[in-house]
DNA sequence: ATACGATGACTGACTAGTCAGTTTTTTGGG
DNA sequence: CCCAAAAAACTGACTAGTCAGTCATCGTAT
């Protein structure tokens, strides 16, 4: 019995280990992967990065690419994970908008390595890395989209159309992240963000003339 | 004299056709260079797509990260053509948006190409590239942010951050030409994105209930 | 005849992935 | 607790292949 228990601490001990290592290259690598390109980052950088041999990388990765990929996938399931909690609370659309895109902006925020990986566009390199990346563009338009939807049908928003909406939000998370100062909390600039949506740029002046000529021209 | 005037015609015609050779390279390799990354796309490759031999576009071209950046200088020189006249006009800044909006979404649409070797984080790859598009990139912003800023002296626009509205515009610019329906017109694609950016997406009595809180709350 | 654009076989630098050998850790019997 | 043997983890020199760039040679227009 003693034994038994001894070998589990044991087994249990070797796993986190190996985990720890697994995700050490991954952090590594990834902050490699986001400031080159996939072939300008080679295997013999990523081992002296890490203080160990090339060829133990290929025992935690079948290959450079399956590396890529994990790094893709890790990142895939925490921010799943972040949101899985969110989109379960019912609350008004407005609310859940400010607040995904506060989730949202945290965790890029967190891991610009890997919004940088997503972004560019590698998307030849292999097909799993393409259908990858597709897929989370594609969960990310759907999130924002029953967002939208359900906001239209509650009265809080009006919005012509939801896929084109969708996918301004989901292009401005890009570009705000990378090029957005970098001292701001992300909360605060959800807020600011959310704030543009929301209310547009017209000043109400104008807005209303605007609607009035629209009237008019019916 | 008669000889001088041939020999004038054969180096305009030799010109023109250098011109055209280059122009045709530079054609098909963007094509390829929009496919896949700069290391995917093969100096071989390029040669055989065009039918000619690899020394030839040596002829043309110092080594092959010069024919990326004529690329893209090329693309450059383009757009800033077709908005230069665009800029000039004193016309109300939101009708001055909608139009930049439509210029550069008709331009994206038929060089997406460049779109994509342009938004592709290849950052790294030699200096001159990351300056080139980061100098696109804030040649971009500084163009919105000028519209918009005019647009706020002019009480058309209620903007309270015209650097992260910049921001937002240029980031969904991407995104709605990536992925956004292709056989629509852009012209349609410009006035659709424009009445998202200036009328955001509340409706109008969830707005004013919003605003009622904000005063509430002072 | 000659000048010049075009060619494509060739070179040499580079790198993902391998694997025979080394080091470290674990195990189990005394 | 100790130690030897087995297992596991790690290493880095090497291989096999790749590809940007070169240059001796060719064809042809004048």
């Amino acid at each position: 019995m003693a034994k038994a228990i001894r070998k589990n601490i044991m087994i249990s001990k070797k796993t986190v280990k190996r985990l720890n290592k697994k995700e050490d290259i991954i952090k590594v690598t990834a902050k490699l992967f986001s400031q080159k390109s996939f072939h300008d980052v080679k295997m013999d950088e990523i081992a002296e990065e890490l203080g160990i041999a090339k060829g133990t990388i290929y025992l935690y990765f079948k290959s450079k690419e399956k590396l890529y990929l994990e790094i893709l996938e890790e990142s895939y399931k925490a921010i799943e994970a972040l949101l899985e909690n969110e989109i379960a609370i019912d609350e008004p659309s407005p609310v859940k908008l400010k607040k995904v895109l506060g989730i949202i902006f945290g965790f890029y925020r967190k891991n610009l390595d890997v919004l940088k990986i997503l972004s560019r566009d590698e998307t030849h390199l292999i097909k799993e890395h393409y259908e990858f990346t597709e897929h989370w563009r594609l969960r990310r338009l759907k999130l924002y989209e029953k967002i939208l939807e359900k906001g239209i049908r509650q009265g809080s928003f009006n919005v012509q159309n939801p896929r084109l909406t969708a996918l301004i939000i989901f292009g401005l998370v890009r570009s705000v992240m990378f090029f957005y100062s970098t001292e701001k909390d992300t909360t605060d600039i959800a807020e600011e963000v959310y704030h543009v949506i929301t209310n547009g740029i017209l000043s109400p002046k104008v807005s209303n003339l605007e609607k009035k000529l629209k009237v008019m021209n019916r």
